[in-house]
DNA sequence: CAGAAAAGAAACGCTTGCGTAACGATCGGC
DNA sequence: GCCGATCGTTACGCAAGCGTTTCTTTTCTG
């Protein structure tokens, strides 16, 4: 069964979100990191910088950089693989999940009020 | 009547939307940007500075350098209120319009692909 | 009509993200 | 074992955003 939505209240829910999520949060994500940490929770590992930036259509180092900055926030987290010493593993966290959870229910109640 | 949204649902929209959003357009609009963009179109004017850095939760500079920027992409236009010169009054472009229903035909196709 | 107040923009120094290119570490084929 | 390929990171110069402060123009007030 498809979500269903007319294309003002698509954009209305976008639009209250949005406007929720600047008044309340200080930390601006990027939609691109957005998207990253997203693709991290929502869909099932092994995530890798490469795999990452060929499913965003990016570069590398946007990957690299986008982990630095979650990194730093504790939304995800990095480990070498050791089957492959090349590979970087990326992690979820508690703290990740935590914030994706408060943004799910951002969704929810905003569009429970469209 | 409501949209009718689990929690799951609601993350895995907003992650479909955001990844077919970055793959498309290389503007990358921040979200501060995009709850300023959607308030001037779902919103019924007049906006001015002041009142938008109001609404957001920011101060007004924020609000400036957003119109400059999305004023050079075309997305909105800037107006001298004539009965208060004082105030600037916000206006929305053709362009600005294709944007935003361009914006709301991928939440619309993302969403029923869910 | 002088002075305070208000609106928006500009200036300042700083931080963060970008794309491209180069780099070390590690693996795989011969 | 070596040499090319692969993975992620780092370096570089640049553009854009931030918060704070200052400035200019315009309006309101007494």
């Amino acid at each position: 069964m498809p979500v269903e939505l007319t294309p003002s209240r698509a954009l209305g829910l976008w639009h209250a979100v949005a406007l929720e999520q600047v008044r309340v949060d200080s930390r601006d994500l990027t939609l691109r990191q957005m998207a990253i940490l997203l693709q991290i929770y929502l869909v099932p590992p092994p995530h890798t910088v490469r795999g990452l930036a060929a499913t965003l259509g990016v570069t590398k180092p946007v990957i690299t950089r986008a982990l630095d900055t979650m990194g730093a926030l504790g939304l995800v987290d990095r480990v070498r693989d050791e089957r492959d010493r090349r590979n970087v593993v990326i992690k979820r966290t508690v703290e990740g999940a935590l914030y994706l959870e408060k943004f799910g229910d951002l969704i929810i109640n905003q569009g429970r009020n469209l």
